[in-house]
DNA sequence: CTGAAAGCGCTTACAG
DNA sequence: CTGAAAGCGCTTACAG
């Protein structure tokens, strides 16, 4: 029953797929010692070790990842997803993730879903499949059901920027924005203006909640500027921008700057051109999320909130690989890595 | 020397990984039929495989694809490698094929090296380590050792966009810009100009080469208007910019309007900004790809070529999966995805 | 329709 | 230092 050991004799190594043993077989040892020569664990004689990797070269071995995983149960893959991708800065999120997943000595496995609830679930659940070692998730939200599969597997998960409904217990890393925040809503208010709004991007499902640490709606600032803010779904459509800024327009007192969410921006501008608004002559307006390929282009340039996502994402991923090493990360970890930058789509309030 | 199969009796259930012999223990069925029951291959009795079912469920059963790879050898995985993500379109471009992908039930890893090249070939080759059934390559350059042993493990690879040294000669999927191009020419000509720059990305390996079909340098069209199309390496930095542009400017005849990739639009504009320029009063503008991100925000808007860079994405996962079913691709495609935008950037030549 | 057994390609105690 | 053997979690002929 059993088949012999030269059964695959016939095959030629340069076939696809040379494996382990076609290079023991070239050097002449074991599949053991083939292995311990490639993976230098333990001790073996240096001539063998010299004749085993040359065996390997001239197989083209490239060792099979998922057999070695079935036996270590280690993949040293770490996933990120997206539900999607709607924003520049979710390049430099992953860029900075990579960064820090490599030199974790991880590799890192990007997926998003457009959006698409089901084939975001279907993602998760894929890479939970694939046994990633840890997950990290940007702004995850509705995946209760996928992320308690998780816990039940021991996957340490942690949630970047934000987490939403069905992902609140998740260690999460973001950076503090209050006190960029503050500096804008302070010069601003220097500059006159006394009702301000944060347009900002909330979960459809929960479009009172949102990324903490934010001015809550309606507060008044210590500086005395009102600080509206307002809650719009991160997939809104022109029709409910265009709504959102009239409404606050309309308010009393009227809102006189405004500080949107980057994903907005386009419809934003499109808004006030069609109103024949300029800025900083009749409204101010900053970016939640500064990005060159959104800021450096505008004419005149567009003040922002900046936060360095690369470094947000370097970061994240050390803790992740750290948490990975025993260590788990605190329930939230705010970085310092966000900071008012002032341009010239902001200025003094205009006069009526 | 035989384990026996109680050998793990006392391993909680609701422990990390359950795993198929525990849900066919627990439904009191061969691993043979909690196989089968579960993937629904062959006829099992519709009892048995709502006991298997729900005996999953319970056991919070979650398939090892590693496991299950390594005796199907297929992981329905494609990947998708960037050199580095520099351009809002890299997000349309994952978006795109991961829809196709998931159509045809793959799943999409995507990987990213911040233009880092070690990284970037430790990338590809993990990917080939972890047995992807196929390869999609963003712009691939330098890569040659890598992708021989895809060849040799009979592993297919797709280039996008353009293809680079040592990936010459992958099939390449891109847009067909020629038209698009021409008509921008043909525009622009109407429009009095007599010099046009096209402002590309090359291969810092490669500063004479670049994407196929596209106007060589130096050409004069078919309408008459000199077409000058001048390299400059995708990294370039802002003084190489301003250095190709102001040698365009100071060409015999001086170009009039400027065709820019998209990349470069940031430093472009600053450099037209510190010299005084505006778009179109002095020099005509446009962009190669479009993006919200980079033209809705743009005042006065950008002209653009611009393509349907998710349709690419699409078209390009649907051309590698009917591959791995056995339709190998023509090696070049070019998709009728882009067209000629014109918007306030572009105007008549101005009256010296 | 169902089960026992082999085997995918590795790694790693365990003996020698 | 080296090799034979077991086993990771699956799927799939092969018998019954």
């Amino acid at each position: 029953m059993v088949k012999p050991a030269s059964g695959r004799g016939v095959r030629d190594p340069r076939d696809a797929g040379a494996t382990l043993r076609d290079v023991a077989e070239r050097a002449g040892v074991s599949v053991s010692t083939a292995s311990r020569a490639l993976h230098g664990q333990r001790r073996v004689r240096g001539e063998l070790v010299a004749r085993v990797r040359a065996a390997a070269v001239e197989v083209g071995y490239q060792p099979n990842l998922a057999a070695r995983f079935l036996r270590t149960s280690r993949t040293m893959d770490l996933g990120l997803a997206f539900r999607r991708m709607d924003t520049p800065a979710a390049l430099d999120l992953i860029d900075g993730i990579g960064a820090g997943a490599h030199e974790g000595g991880y590799n890192l496995m990007v997926t998003s879903s457009r959006g698409d609830r089901d084939r975001y679930r279907e993602a998760i659940q894929h890479l939970l499949q694939r046994r990633v070692d840890g997950l990290l998730m940007s702004s995850p939200a509705g995946v209760a059901e996928e992320l308690a599969a998780f816990r039940r597997q021991g996957v340490p998960v942690l949630a970047l920027i934000t987490r939403g409904p069905g992902a609140e217990d998740l260690p999460l890393v973001n950076a503090d924005v209050a006190p960029a925040f503050n500096a804008a809503f302070r010069r601003l208010h220097d500059l006159g203006h006394r009702a301000i709004t944060v347009l900002t991007a909330g979960w459809g499902e929960m479009p009172e909640g949102g990324p903490p640490h934010q001015p809550p709606p309606g507060r008044v600032h210590p500086n005395r500027a009102l600080v509206r803010t307002r809650w719009v779904a991160s997939t809104a459509t022109p029709d409910e921008i265009v709504a959102a800024l009239r409404a606050e327009r309309e308010a009393d007192p009227p809102s006189t700057a405004f500080i949107c969410d980057q994903r907005f921006m386009p419809a934003v501008l499109d808004v006030l051109r069609s109103w024949d608004m300029k800025f900083p002559e009749d409204v101010s307006l900053a970016s939640y999320l500064d990005s060159r390929w959104l800021d450096e282009v505008m004419n005149p340039p567009l003040a922002a909130i900046h936060v360095d996502v690369v470094e947000l994402g370097v970061a994240a991923a050390r803790m992740m690989t750290k948490w990975l090493a025993g260590e788990p990360p605190p329930p939230l970890t705010q970085l310092g890595l966000a900071r008012w930058i002032e341009r010239p789509s902001v200025g003094p309030v205009p006069v009526l």
